[in-house]
DNA sequence: GCATTCTGTATTTTT
DNA sequence: TACAGAATGC
């Protein structure tokens, strides 16, 4: 790295770069080029001798990996070899590879996403005769994340579902496989208990940084600060303002404990924020002020005033979507501002359909981030589960997935009864199966058994071929075939062809993508147990998109953390969608963090920002009533302009015109 | 025993 | 609206 490209950094950016040993804490404010100064620490620290190898960084998706990645390569100059970036889980994951031993399982484990973890739970309350109307699996499955993390302890109000999660972890155990949560626990009870283990990582890893350290869990921190303590040269970066991801555990108050567990860290804020205007930043400013639990700090801007935030009332949500996709056209013929500089937010992903319709139908080309990743599509899981099967045969719940998919006459009588001999013997339907298939006296009829044995050779025929084989793309593919898994297909959806014909496509896709990752040179261990674990990780915007360029992003404020764009439209920002109706429940956090939601939105924006309002929106069946987000009030009346169709309103007269507005539509 | 159709219900954010 | 589970039909 050449010295004068430190120039391109301000002071304190340029202190944190070169503040390479001990802890390290960067308090980064939205805008203020974070992610180009972890960079250039990254390329600093190589370029000063220290050993790709010993680098650890960790990220919070695995898209934001891949592009420091990509950028450290860019500045250096050089190929990158033996560098740790990665998520946090996928760390977890690697470790368990190599360690999960310590603990009884096999290295070829599956991860279970939430998907599969809540039909474990449904599986395993079943067995246990819970009613099925007093288990809402979703929330149960929250419930054990938060036991299983710590977060929470069994009291008597949920002392009722303690049995059930000890059963839980037992099948978990038997199937081989592994939750979310997993990933990071269990590293830290290996860690823990085999310190000889820990003492390699800590050898390993001398230097660690952890980006968006505010949305790191308790345990995540932990697992970091075990291997940390070994050479205390841990840097990490955060923005409390931006911590939304509390219900997934993030603790953006590590920050303040990251300050006592080190005592001797050091403090380095960045203030000066480079992406928005004046008036932007200062909205935003304005609004985040109100939280009461947060680090001091003022961020400003050096650039120009630009023009106000526009507030707009739509009446209702496609009035909305055909006011974004109008103003977007015409930003794009009259301003040329490029399509893919244009960011659409929301609340929740269900929002974006209104949106999509009027893109649709103005012609203006888009792309979504969010709603069901491509590996979550029923025809993909599908095949995934098969490959999860031959993995790892005692994966269970893939296997129920599969099992009689394409039909062969395997159903609910034949699995009870195998499940019956299966918990008996405290083993996996595949092993008991495997265990009955040449045995006398066997209680299935010769029907089910000549099925189940043809199931069980197929499986293993292919199993085989896959773990030895170079070539999964080709070897699935053939798979598929003699599955006939297309007919099936085409026959589930017999009504509609097309439908059929778009997930025969996918299929198609996926094969693709399998083979490309294969035959990727730089791929240093093409192996089925690899691409299983690395796909479970993949989350919906980590897809390479082959085109980025030319198409407007529509995604939820969640997933633009870290992103920028010219102009941004902030739709639906009524109350109740945010801050959310269903996140209020207890504590007056969640307000906050809705309001942190809502400042992260209006800091993705560069030049323009546009805040959308709808006066009536339709929800579930019926029309609700809406009113405009109470974070909208926080914005002072000199710094936005509410809009009346096209036309401007005089701030004084906007909340008369707002309620006139309201009258209006109530019939 | 299995498949299809129907009904009803629940919709936050995601590694 | 979209999906899961129940009821009904084959």
């Amino acid at each position: 790295m050449k010295l004068d490209e430190l120039k391109d950094l301000n002071p304190q950016q340029l202190k944190a770069v070169k503040t390479i040993n001990g802890p390290l804490l960067i308090i980064a404010g939205a805008g203020s080029g974070k992610t180009r100064t972890l960079v250039y620490r990254l390329a600093w620290m190589i370029e000063k001798g220290i050993p790709q190898k010993s680098i650890l960084a960790l990220t919070f998706t695995n898209k934001a990996a891949r592009e420091m990645w990509l950028r450290i390569c860019k500045l250096t100059g050089k190929k990158l070899k033996g560098l740790t970036v990665s998520t946090f889980h996928s760390f977890g994951s690697k470790i368990l590879k190599n360690c999960i031993h310590h603990l009884g399982y096999k290295n070829n484990f599956s991860i279970y996403d939430q998907v599969d973890k809540t039909a474990l739970i449904k599986e395993v309350a079943g067995e246990m005769s819970f009613s099925p109307d007093s288990i809402d699996a979703y929330k149960v499955s929250s419930l054990f994340s938060k036991i299983k993390t710590g977060l929470i302890e069994w009291d008597h109000s949920n002392d009722q579902y303690r049995s059930l999660y000890r059963e839980y972890q037992a099948h978990l155990k038997v199937y081989n496989a592994v939750d979310f949560d997993d990933l990071i626990i269990l590293p830290i009870e290996i860690f823990g208990k085999y310190t000889d283990v820990l003492e390699t990582y800590r050898n390993k890893y001398s230097y660690i940084m952890v980006d968006e350290f505010q949305d790191t869990s308790n345990c995540q921190y932990e697992l970091i600060k075990l291997i940390a303590k070994g050479n205390n040269n841990i840097c990490v970066v955060g923005d409390d303002d931006q911590s939304i991801y509390s219900w997934r555990g993030a603790n953006y108050q590590n920050i303040m404990q990251f300050e006592r567990d080190f005592p001797d860290v050091r403090e380095i804020k960045l203030e000066q924020n480079y992406r928005s205007t004046k008036n932007i930043l200062s909205v935003a400013n304005r609004v985040i002020m109100h939280n009461r639990n947060r680090k001091e700090k003022s961020l400003w801007s050096g650039l120009d005033r630009g023009s106000l935030v526009e507030g707009h009332y739509p009446k209702n949500e496609s009035d909305e979507g055909s006011f974004i996709a109008r103003t977007i056209k015409s930003l794009h013929a009259r301003e040329d501002i490029p399509f893919h500089e244009i960011g659409v937010l929301v609340r929740t992903n269900s929002l974006t359909r209104y949106i999509e319709e009027a893109f649709l139908e103005e012609n203006i080309p888009y792309r979504i981030s969010g709603g069901t990743s491509f590996f979550q599509r029923k025809e993909i899981k599908d095949i995934i589960s098969y490959m999860r099967v031959m993995a790892n045969p005692d994966d269970d719940i893939n296997f129920l997935r599969i099992i009689n998919r394409p039909r062969r006459g395997l159903g609910k009588k034949a699995l009870e009864t195998i499940r019956t001999i299966a918990d008996s013997k405290g083993m996996s339907l595949y092993s008991a199966m495997s265990a009955i298939r040449y045995a006398y006296g066997s209680p299935l009829p010769e029907k089910i058994k000549h099925s189940l044995n043809e199931f069980l050779t197929l499986i293993e025929y292919y199993r085989e071929k896959l773990l030895s084989n170079r070539n999964m793309a080709d070897t699935l593919s053939s798979f598929i075939d003699s599955i006939d898994y297309q007919e099936y297909i085409s026959l589930e959806h017999r009504s509609k062809p097309k439908l059929a014909r778009y997930k025969i496509d996918n299929i198609k896709n996926f094969l693709r993508m399998l083979e490309d990752w294969e035959k990727d040179p730089d791929n240093m261990d093409p192996s089925l147990y690899n691409y299983l674990n690395r796909i479970t990780l993949i989350t919906r915007d980590d897809i390479d998109d082959n085109d980025e360029t030319g198409k407007v992003n529509l995604m939820t404020i969640h997933s633009a953390k870290g992103l920028e764009f010219e102009v941004v439209f902030l739709a639906g920002a009524e109350d109740g969608i945010i801050p959310h109706a269903r996140s209020l429940g207890d504590g007056e956090d969640n307000i906050e963090e809705e309001r942190r939601l809502f400042y992260v939105a209006i800091t993705r924006a560069r030049k323009k920002l546009f805040i959308s309002s709808c006066l009536k929106r339709r929800y579930m069946k019926g029309l609700m009533e809406c009113s405009p987000s109470p974070f909208l009030s926080d914005i002072p009346d000199e710094l936005i302009s509410f809009f009346k169709g096209e036309e401007p309103v005089d701030s004084s007269e906007a909340n008369d015109y707002f309620a006139a507005l309201k009258e209006q539509f109530k019939r």
